[in-house]
DNA sequence: TTGTAAGCGTTATCAC
DNA sequence: GTGATAACGCTTACAA
């Protein structure tokens, strides 16, 4: 003959019928409700370190529990100036080649507690419809792997948004960028190989557009030319496996023979020269020829290529993006700054790293080299 | 000696003083002030289809460009209880396996005023810890890439988020997925091997939380068990490319020899299995061993590879789970569907598909069969 | 520590 | 067609 008495639970089954009723969200005021509390207690225990008693934060974290709540964030957001989200702005291409990016960026930004979301551009060009929908949703930053007219960097700087570029560059611009120094493996490659004797250059380039791979090309030229060797010829590629081919023969087309090594603005591209070289033309690499390429992507490391090439410290340039991103979120940063690493050289075996004649160093014969059972 | 004429461009300049002064946004306030007209009226002209005249429709975006006003998502968001934003949950793996994938949905949620906010997962395992956070972003909907439990689902219908699950099956749920028929293509890749005369089958599964790859094991194994041939040999594998060699040859020190054909749950384990093959044990594909895939990734077609595989439909897999999931967030679909697509056979040159003895069938040969010049 | 009340910047409803 | 006004769900002074 008791009195039901009203316990949190049945008051929390309660309040959920009325909100399924009038199909609402969850609020913290149904949760300070069956909570008995203020709405601004529910916000509080929901802050990280505000002042709440310990038995105020039990009450309402069971209460919240109890109706599935979870704080919406974008009245959090309209409140805080804060929206925890990070545009990403990447181009289909680049995220076809590298996409350890995305993962790397990804965790990065989530340990800052940051979550990206995701401007995909078919081609560079389409910059300018993307950017207008960046601004309407209020991201905190924005990480940008791809290329930005003077004009869209003085947009970002007029709203002032946080900006960082990843691996593209702008002249008198004062923008954080996150690169790999293109032009010095450019340079590192083509010294390497002219060490080994190798004279005339092919080199493939990427397509005008792309600065990593000009700044590739225009660093192993530079080299080039320093050291006195024949003029490289230089032949466009659009950065896939199709135009390592067709560079590869428009380069022997235009030499009217082989040339000592080909440079490939990237591995895909050197993939594609070394197949065809192999595949295509029988010709023995590197005996005949070397191919080298850059950013050591997964299949360069596959013993059917093991391929000559640069490994770019993906996960270090990612955590500088992250670094400097939320530097200016987070700590008001307002100096920009330049990130540049190195390349590591990946030696490969499809070129040759030491002069003609000379005995094989060690790493030439690989460790990876096919080795006979049975 | 003209008193000076209030036009626009002045007001507005006036207006982004006091903005910047008072440190905030812009805000369709501001906008009305300087169009002079009301800040309803200025909502009204960035809602598609209201009613605005011509006049106030100019004048406010005259204003709004002037101030370089841009609706603010947040709000609105909270309001109409859309964000725009889709989640997506997706493994690193599936993203570094299957970039396309993320290309492909981007670019069908784009299209339809979408956007994808990005969780990754390192592990699967991490689903849990995800989940509260895609909560709080109040997202629209969410395409899960990864493994989700059926209380994971209850809870989706809880808080009635539109779900589609991709490439991943639920027993037991209704839930929206779209997936390619693995366990069809399975069977289908045995029938064709076992069609080609090969008896003793090697197969190198997935990890056993990764349904895609041991449902193709377990279609592999019903053919092949229906065919009456003898049991195949079945290893584990991690769904990478040092898999594929350590997978194969466990599977000749299991069986003490080279079985005739070896079913790898993914291309990237068959060419670590193809490459082991070729290069370290000396065995001739196909002439002693058959290596077939799945997924047709973009190096398998590669003249050093050229795999026997199948391909997934990707963007039409894509594109179905943009289809279905904005059904539910935009016209309020209730039913939930499977939409199974069919891979399709690439035929490749990594396995023999005509009985041995038989003169070699066009296909065998290949288009990108390597041919010497000169 | 807690509650009250004032925003944040929209969209939606309703008179006019 | 246009303008007041009330939400939307939260954070944050400020007062108690």
């Amino acid at each position: 003959m008791t009195k039901t008495k009203l316990t949190v639970e049945h008051c929390a089954t309660e309040v959920k019928t009325v909100i399924a009723r009038e199909n609402r969200r969850v609020t913290s005021y149904d949760v300070a409700l069956v909570a008995g509390v203020s709405q601004s207690a529910v916000s509080r225990c929901f802050k990280p370190g505000a002042s709440v008693s310990k038995a105020t934060y039990a009450l309402v974290m069971k209460a919240a529990a109890l109706l599935d709540y979870i704080p919406n964030a974008a009245a959090r957001s309209l409140i805080t100036r804060r929206s925890n989200m990070v545009a990403l702005i990447i181009t289909n291409q680049a995220n076809l080649y590298y996409p350890e990016l995305l993962a790397e960026l990804s965790q990065q930004f989530t340990a800052q507690g940051k979550r990206l979301l995701l401007f995909t551009l078919q081609r560079e060009a389409d910059v300018d419809r993307v950017l207008a929908d960046v601004w309407q949703f209020q991201v905190d930053g924005v990480v940008a792997a791809a290329r930005l007219s003077a004009a869209h960097i003085a947009e970002f700087e007029r709203r002032r948004m946080p900006l960082v570029l990843f691996n593209r560059k702008l002249r008198d611009a004062s923008v954080n960028t996150v690169t790999c120094d293109h032009l010095e493996s450019g340079r590192m490659l083509a010294s390497r190989l002219a060490a080994a004797g190798h004279r005339q250059f092919g080199i493939i380039a990427g397509s005008e557009d792309y600065s990593v791979a000009s700044e590739r090309q225009r660093g192993a030229c530079e080299r080039i030319a320093e050291l006195g060797l024949p003029t490289p010829v230089v032949v466009p590629g659009a950065y896939d496996y199709r135009s390592g081919a067709l560079g590869l023969k428009a380069i022997i087309a235009q030499l009217g023979g082989v040339p000592d090594a080909v440079i490939c603005g990237s591995d895909v591209m050197a993939i594609g020269c070394l197949d065809c070289a192999r595949h295509e033309l029988g010709l023995d690499v590197p005996g005949q020829l070397s191919v080298a390429g850059f950013d050591a992507v997964e299949p360069s490391n596959w013993i059917s290529y093991n391929l000559t090439t640069l490994r770019q410290p993906m996960p270090k340039m990612a955590a500088a993006a992250a670094d400097l991103l939320c530097a200016r979120i987070d700590h008001h940063e307002t100096d920009t700054e330049r990130r540049v690493f190195n390349a590591q050289f990946i030696e490969g075996a499809t070129a040759r790293l030491t002069p003609a004649g000379a005995p094989p160093a060690l790493a030439a014969t690989g460790l990876r080299l096919p080795v006979a059972i049975m």
